[in-house]
DNA sequence: CCGTTCATGTAATCTGTTACATGATTTA
DNA sequence: TAAATCATGTAACAGATTACATGAACGG
């Protein structure tokens, strides 16, 4: 279901499905992924359910393609979503699985190994995003608060993809201290 | 995938479907739900695959039950699974698709409200959890540091949830703030 | 006897991934 | 002429939700 509001809300301009994937990739993905053999399925989908409608144009290179763009019913149903409140609760997260079971081992330093590879990811992870902000930062003089109003809701997300990060980052390091700990006093024994 | 490692993981001891189902949403669910539909084929596929092995018990009330247990196969793919690393990356988080679409709506006062719902919610659940860390630290006067290993991993991914919480709600207060901020200033325009 | 709890399942449907198939155009 | 890019799709499978169906036993 999210995954069709979306492709909704991406329309802003008539765009393709190869286009709409780019789009995607670039901003939204990270909390949101989608491969082309879904999005494309899904759009013809959503014409058959008059929330789009396509034309035939000719392609930059190679054969022609389909763009869609947003109908009325399809701004309707948009909206609809967009003001039923957050979806929350449905997060599915499986490296809090595989800590949570992970006294199986019976070893804390593999869980500190763990730990130390989730941290780079996450790490890796944040500087990406302090990058695309930095690049924001200086396209824009205004950045941040006086960008305009569909940049300022993006960005809204982009500081919840770093703060969520830093927030990891620290998890892992009281956690990690937290282990050595553990292992120092079993050292002891 | 991840459903069947983390069935093969929570069987620490001889259960049935019904209760595994419990034990999932009672502290691991919050991360990985599954639907009793969908756990009773899991596991009969998990035994075809000679990872689980059954048998028949009685019930405590009403008719018999299938309790499975997991076999020396079951072990060695929970054990790789479990040092194979962090699976990151593949977190869908639905609201904050909202919010990256919701310059859609063109209206901030809706934005906000759609952040007031969400901090109420991250508020609600930050709530639940320091109750069940309150529960868990009288009953163990060694609480955080001295538990036994079992728990010790599970307080990981508590202490988790309630960062991730702590951090969301500081989020919301600062996107409510310069939301508030963009509405004064358009009506002073 | 009625509601709740314990207990197991199937069927239909939806959502998402991986692998495969195709083909034109541009650039090196 | 080979690789990269643009472009669209199908098929098979895996993962997950919703709805439906069944039934025993216990507490009130």
């Amino acid at each position: 279901m999210s995954l069709d509001l979306i492709l909704l809300g991406l329309l802003r301009s008539p765009a393709s499905g190869f286009e709409l994937k780019a789009t995607l990739d670039q901003g939204i993905g990270h909390f949101w992924a989608a491969e082309l053999s879904q999005i494309y399925p899904t759009l013809k989908r959503l014409e058959r359910k008059g929330w789009l409608r396509s034309r035939h144009a000719a392609a930059k290179r190679g054969a022609g393609r389909r763009v869609y763009e947003i109908t009325p019913a399809g701004h309707r149903a948009l909206h609809d979503w967009l003001t039923s409140g957050p979806r929350v609760g449905d997060e599915r997260l499986a490296y809090l699985a595989q800590i949570y079971l992970m006294d199986e081992l019976g070893d804390l330093r593999k869980t500190l190994a763990f730990f130390s590879t989730l941290r780079e990811a996450v790490s890796q992870r944040l500087r990406e995003l302090r990058q695309v902000e930095r690049r924001w930062a200086e396209l824009d003089p205004d950045y941040p608060d006086g960008m305009p109003l569909p940049d300022f809701h993006v960005q809204l997300t982009l500081r919840w993809g770093m703060q969520a990060q830093v927030a990891k980052l620290r998890w892992c390091d009281e956690s990690m201290r937290r282990i050595r700990a553990r292992l120092k006093k079993e050292g002891r024994k």
